[in-house]
DNA sequence: TCAAAAGTGTTTTATATACACCCATGT
DNA sequence: ACATGGGTGTATATAAAACACTTTTGA
């Protein structure tokens, strides 16, 4: 077959699946509101158009700072959706991201052009555009899937977390309830983190000890074949 | 930002990394000669422009058939490949999808159209065309992450096999030696392997018992939250 | 009878699981 | 003093790893 151009060419899009934990630890999904048709009022994923000059991952952060706000944001490519007739009006392919953020350090409604953007219970989000419901359900699986290997959950705590923040993280995603000791004996053998000498603020019961994660050492452990595993 | 189609379009391409294993239990992969520039008489994954009227799945298998002539076999998404000049002439954004199939079945120009096509072996490819190597390489790291948790080795292997076939295959695609007696115990605990009446034939040593995997059996399992695991 | 791979169990070690009470703090 | 979550250890069960010889078959 020649290597041509001459072919008409699908519309490529991005779209982004930010993930974020309240402070509940219930586990949320940043869409924007559409102001236009197809499916306007409706929710959506934030995305849009990849243009020439910048690449996927340029285009999908570019997408999601314009609509929501929210930048320098965990991101991964997560699948590129292709199907016939996922856009009502014309070929559209889109390559969905997915993205992980502290909803601490990331308040709603702070962005300055986002009032058209919220969080919303993954467990119940509103009605959706397209086929975003297939793309936030690959998006779930993926993170429930990954979480136990990878240590990309910490993208969803702040720097400074405690035990139990991490226990219910982890609780959250993977839909079980986890054994406090074993959780924490496990964690903490791993090495990957770092006591700090502070402690936790503001409770109204024993303060518990604070943690961050050292990303230092995790890529010197994997550099030597060490395994996250949980 | 508003929805329209008025932008630029990125040309959108898929390719195909296809696995095989040989007789030598050695991992090929399947490229084709290029017949034009860019790159012309250089090496390159199988591949071409997804059509207005096909899925993405669709144009990989297309592709595949009409420039190797295989056909109906296991194709997954891999990564969408989509930076900045990674085509000398255009922006062209590439879905990759990496296939397995059992070299056994597929002898190597068997297909009608496909003079330009050959198996090279992983671990030595020619020269490469475009960003090939690099999605070469994202393939063979999909393929040994994903091989230890779900059973898409057996795609490599011909229907029937005996154990040491599947042995040296998930040796030689996670690149260690495994024992033999460790390596049986886990795999028939598991339950997915069916004994056939049928034995090996022509060896010059004593005939190995055939098994076939349960495709059926491991989908029944796997709703009750069984996990493929090596 | 030789070569070449098939087939088979037990022991040791490491990891996972189950489980309950006292501690520190703020109200 | 009470309510709330923080913090800790041991015993048991399960799984992983290490390891060597006999059997079968064709040449």
């Amino acid at each position: 077959m020649p290597y041509t151009y001459e072919y008409p060419r699908p519309a490529l899009t991005v779209d982004c699946v930010v993930f974020g934990l309240d402070d509940q630890n219930a586990l949320k999904v940043l869409l924007i509101q559409r102001r236009i048709p197809p499916f306007q009022d409706q929710w959506a994923l934030p995305g849009g158009f990849v243009r020439m000059d910048e690449s996927l991952e340029d285009a999908a952060r570019r997408e999601l700072q314009e609509e929501t706000g929210v930048k320098g944001v965990f991101l991964e490519q997560l699948y590129t959706f292709g199907d016939l007739g996922r856009d009502p009006r014309d070929r559209v392919v889109s390559v969905a991201y997915y993205g992980l953020v502290n909803l601490t350090e990331y308040p709603i409604q702070a962005a300055t052009d986002a009032r058209d953007a919220a969080w919303f219970p993954v467990a119940s989000p509103p009605y959706l555009a397209f086929d975003h419901p297939q793309i936030l359900a690959t998006a779930l699986t993926r993170l429930q899937g990954k979480v136990r290997y990878q240590p990309i959950g910490f993208e969803l705590l702040p720097a400074k977390f405690t035990l139990t923040q991490m226990q219910k993280l982890y609780e959250t995603i993977l839909g079980q309830t986890l054994d406090k000791r074993n959780f924490r004996k496990k964690v903490l053998k791993m090495g990957l983190l770092t006591p700090l000498a502070e402690v936790q603020m503001g409770v109204a019961h024993r303060a518990a000890k604070l943690y961050q994660f050292d990303l230092a050492k995790y890529q010197q452990l994997k550099e030597k074949g060490f395994n996250f595993e949980l």
